[in-house]
RNA sequence: GGGCGUAUAGCUCAGCGGGAGAGCGCUACCUUGACACGGUAGAGGUCCCAAGUUCGAUCCUUGGUACGCCCACCA
């Protein structure tokens, strides 16, 4: 028995540990695998509506395919999340006054984090099961776990094999919060209020040239002044301590007396170069450029191109160093006092020329939040390049699609223009990179130490080393070890790049008796992915250029993760606006569950997911989809209080009476409108579908027209429509429950004994047999009779309580025969005390409207205004005049009757013919009214 | 500077080469034996602007306007 309402709070939890028990989250059968990896959420998150969106969808898509009989598997897991889960845990260390993470060691801190992860971390895969996710718990994966990390181990030393992986000296971003160096996607830039400083650089042996400082139209200069210096710009003054050149461009004239001269670099006291180069624009700022190859992205690569001495300035925190190109009084200097300082010195000397307001782009650390440092540096690099080119041509070739597609050109714009990866992180907390140094600094890259041990000596053996030594250090008896370990760890998304593969037991699985023997086979590639835009770059293309690199199949060819990557929108609040923390706009998935219930929020998530749009998600939305469910609850109520429960027999194609006929093909219409709105992703669509049948279609008419049946007479009509009634609320029960498992899970279970949960059942599977046009034209001439009854009723201002009796002026069409048969039912909807064929030719007064090519009228007894029945008859004949115009209009044009295809035009004589007889009937009910 | 997207009812959004739609909100009426988290009826729109293609454009093309997002080294 239903009770008188649905209690999410109570039957949520008791419905979801029913599901897991059932063991219905493994994948089972002998159906095709379908396969989903989540974008694993930080073991630091706890779930957002982001979180929500993300895997409600995919949810909807793992039970949806899992009633269909495929052999779902939703491989969850956590990200380790290497800045964001050091920095909790030194923050958290802090507040409780313990030593920080250098005074404790890099082992205990270590530890001292994996403490953390198994007390508090993970919440978030606590409350995606609040959601209804029905991930595989039995096989959560974490990037750091000893199967994933030997998957990390596996491909860094095969692509440092590969050449695909190599240590060098560039120009990276470093994050001066972290100390360390993050990746270009990691940098956000943002426009911030910022100066642009002109500052002399006067000539070597106070040498002048003539530069031009007016010009005629064609810019020949007409007006000189002399100068003994060279005016440069920047916005960065700090970095002039470590200026190696003024670089002008080849073609500047004003510049050319002096290019291969030299000039001082005030403060530093050194002379420095003025060089050509293509950089320069000569049209911006003076045209000259300080060229400070150690800490612009630019200068960098001109210094390089021009041999141009670069001077690092900063340390790890980015203050000034203590080194002897910088003068004294700057060093050890935090960069912004520097950059006040030096601007005070340089105006001092009478050297600067002007300071203007300026907005700049500044690169800021994505989650330190402080501005970026270029810094020369070692690190370890990724060729994304080689990578990034299978991946392209994957998604070229159509091997992996976007959906929708215009994603791949997001993808494509980036991949084309991939700079290489830098993926070492001065961290503590992560893959530990698996490179070790010799006595003479060369690098040893193994999966194990034992492997590296065996590359050096075998090195050092054949460099003629003294054996004995190494033999010491190997057995770690002399002063210094053999190895020194690499101390940086990797890029978290390094490990989330092959999380479709390591996450399945790659490379242990490929053993025969590894648990997991055979997955990769059957699951790889995974089914579709789906995630928000945000992290096309970060993610789905690591994963892309590593899954391609590394998995093959049978034939040895290259196999893409997913060939189909779901892109979603971003959930955003009721004015459109990004939630965020910061903005304190954002709403907590569980406060609305709480309120409304898993199901409401999930309805909401999907019915507004339409692709290519932003969810933007109200409160009062929610609502009205709990209310939603509240009137499937009902609908449910009423079935069972009428004793219509599901038959295990039961035909649909076999129902007897026209109403039961026409439920079965309207839920027909309804089933393949679902579904193939979500095998295309299209969430909203399916949702809407759903929607609309269940409430505008079951609710409101067949329940409806049914009541007379059901409340009358016991009888085989009343067995049958009992039986379609139950059929198509299980239909209903089946093609909502992706959407709303638990109200629906509920209902299934609450009033009859089933086989199974509903979480197993079988997808509707309805096809032409199911389809009953004839019922159709008939339910759907009743209802047009029925709501035009009722639209007179109101609009002439009938009391809705009265009955009255209703006169049909027999025309001997199917109208006369069909209100024998509904007669009953037009009483009830409409409200009437009779239903009465006359003969036209009485002609009576009353209410006159028409409905389905017939007049009726409703004998209201004098008791109504006049005026109010022949204004709306004269509305509605406008109207019908209206819609014939257009249509002579158009069917008067010859060209229009020569070019449109026949069946438009005959369809717009048939519109012509319908409103015609309409017009015709309504002028006859005017004119009896004014007689 | 490049790329992408969006403009349709008060709000949020579907839709589509041939009759402008939904939900919410609003108005009026209704405690009708499932449901007031409900029912019934209704008001409300130059489908951003302009040109073009077409027998026909809200829909296709081009241009423009407005807004949003992403990427990018103008010192």
């Amino acid at each position: 028995m239903l009770d008188k309402s649905f209690n999410p709070a109570e039957a949520e939890p008791r419905l979801y540990d029913a599901w897991e028990a059932s063991g219905a989250f493994k994948p089972s059968g002998q159906g095709d695998p379908f396969t989903i990896v989540i974008p694993p959420p930080n073991v630091t998150g706890s779930l957002h509506m982001g979180h929500a969106l993300n895997n409600t969808l995919q949810d909807v898509l793992c039970r949806f395919q899992r009633m269909r009989g495929r052999a779902v598997l939703w491989q969850p897991g956590m990200d380790h999340a290497g800045i964001a889960t050091q920095m909790v845990v030194e923050r958290k260390l802090a507040a409780e006054g313990n030593q920080d993470r250098r005074a404790m060691g890099r082992e205990a801190f270590v530890e001292r984090v994996w403490e953390w992860k198994e007390e508090s971390g993970g919440t978030i895969l606590k409350q995606l099961r609040r959601l209804g996710a029905t991930c595989d718990w039995s096989r959560e994966r974490f990037t750091m776990d000893e199967g994933l990390s030997a998957a990390v181990r596996r491909v860094f030393v095969t692509l440092y094999e590969e050449g695909l992986i190599y240590r060098d000296k560039r120009l990276v971003n470093w994050d001066p919060k972290f100390e360390t160096a993050i990746s270009d996607l990691e940098v956000e830039n943002k426009e911030t209020n910022g100066h642009f400083w002109h500052f002399k650089y006067p000539l070597e042996n106070g040498e002048t040239y003539e530069f031009p400082i007016a010009h005629d139209e064609e810019g020949n200069p007409t007006e000189w002044e002399t100068r003994d210096y060279i005016s440069i710009a920047t916005t960065r003054p700090e970095t002039m301590l470590g200026d190696g050149a003024v670089a002008v461009h080849p073609d500047d004239a004003r510049y050319a007396p002096i290019v291969g001269k030299r000039c001082l670099l005030p403060l530093a006291d050194r002379y420095i170069p003025i060089i050509t180069d293509e950089y320069p624009d000569p049209d911006f700022g003076s045209g000259a450029v300080k060229i400070t190859g150690a800490h612009d992205f630019n200068d960098y690569q001109v210094a390089k191109r021009n041999d141009i001495e670069m001077f690092i300035l900063m340390d790890e925190q980015a203050r000034m160093l203590n080194v002897d190109y910088i003068p004294e009084k700057y060093r050890r200097m935090d960069r912004y006092e520097a950059r006040e300082a030096i601007v005070m010195d340089i105006d001092e000397r009478g050297l600067l020329i002007k300071t203007e307001d300026k907005k700049v782009m500044q690169p800021f650390g994505d989650r330190s939040g402080v501005v970026i440092e270029p810094m020369l540096t070692d690190q370890w690099f990724v060729d994304a390049e080689e990578l990034a080119k299978r991946a392209i041509k994957a998604v070229e070739d159509g091997d992996t699609r976007f959906v929708p597609e215009n994603w791949s050109k997001t993808y494509f714009q980036w991949m084309r223009n991939i700079e290489p990866w830098c993926v070492s992180r001065q961290l503590w907390w992560g893959h530990r990179i698996p490179a070790w140094y010799g006595p003479d600094g060369h690098c040893f890259v193994a999966e194990t130490e034992e492997d590296a041990k065996k590359q050096a000596v075998a090195r050092y053996v054949t460099e003629g080393y003294d054996m004995e030594e190494i033999d010491a250090m190997v057995r770690g008896e002399a002063d210094a070890p053999l190895l020194v370990r690499d101390e940086d760890v990797l890029d978290t998304w390094f490990s989330s790049g092959l999380w479709p593969f390591s996450t399945l037991g790659w490379p242990d699985a490929l053993e025969a008796d590894h648990p997991d023997y055979g997955l990769l086979k059957t699951n790889y590639p995974t089914s579709v992915l789906v995630t928000a835009h945000d992290i096309i770059f970060f993610w789905v293309a690591r994963m892309m250029m590593m899954g391609l690199h590394f998995m093959k199949d049978g034939h040895g060819a290259a196999q893409v993760p997913f060939p189909e990557v779901y892109i979603h929108g971003l959930v955003v609040d009721e004015k459109g606006q990004k939630m965020s923390k910061s903005k304190g706009n954002g709403i907590d998935p569980l406060d609305l569950i709480d309120k409304y219930g898993a199901d409401a929020l999930r309805f909401t998530l999907c019915a507004q997911a339409g692709q290519g749009r932003n969810v933007r998600l109200s409160d009062q939305r929610v609502e009205g989809y709990r209310n939603f469910s509240t009137k499937l609850w009902n609908a449910a109520r009423f079935a069972e209080m009428n004793g219509c429960s599901a038959e295990a027999g039961f035909d649909p194609t076999a129902a007897r009476s026209t109403l039961a006929r026409w439920i079965v093909h309207e839920t027909r219409a309804c089933a393949e409108e679902a579904t193939e709105a979500l095998e295309q992703y299209r969430f909203n669509d399916a949702a809407a579908a759903v929607y609309r049948f269940t409430w505008n279609v079951f609710c409101d008419w067949h329940l409806e027209l049914s009541k007379p049946v059901l409340q009358g007479a016991d009888g085989p009509e009343k067995e049958d429509l009992r039986a379609a009634t139950a059929w198509a609320l299980d239909q209903i029960l089946k093609l909502l429950h992706p959407f709303m498992p638990f109200v629906t899970e509920e209902i299934w279970g609450a009033s009859v004994d089933r086989a199974t949960h509903l979480i197993v059942a079988e997808w509707p599977l309805l096809d032409e047999k199911h389809d009953a046009p004839e019922a159709a034209a008939e339910i759907n001439w009743l209802i047009d009779l029925v709501s035009e009854i009722r639209s007179v009723r109101q609009t002439v201002d009938l009391p809705a309580g009265e009955k009255f009796p209703l006169l049909h002026l027999s025309g001997g069409g199917p109208a006369d025969a069909r209100l024998k048969t509904y007669g009953a039912f037009v009483e009830r909807l409409a409200r009437l005390e009779s239903v009465t064929s006359i003969s036209p030719d009485v002609a009576p007064k009353g209410v006159a409207l028409v409905s389905g090519g017939d007049t009726y009228v409703l004998d209201v007894a004098g008791s109504v205004d006049l005026d109010a029945v022949k204004a709306r008859l004269a509305k509605e004949a406008d109207k019908a005049r209206k819609e014939i115009d257009v249509v002579d209009k158009k069917l008067s044009n010859e060209k229009f009757v020569a070019r449109a295809p026949a069946e438009v035009v005959e369809e717009q004589k048939e519109r012509r013919a319908g409103y015609a007889e309409k017009l015709d009937k309504l002028t006859a009910a005017l004119s009896r009214l004014e007689a």
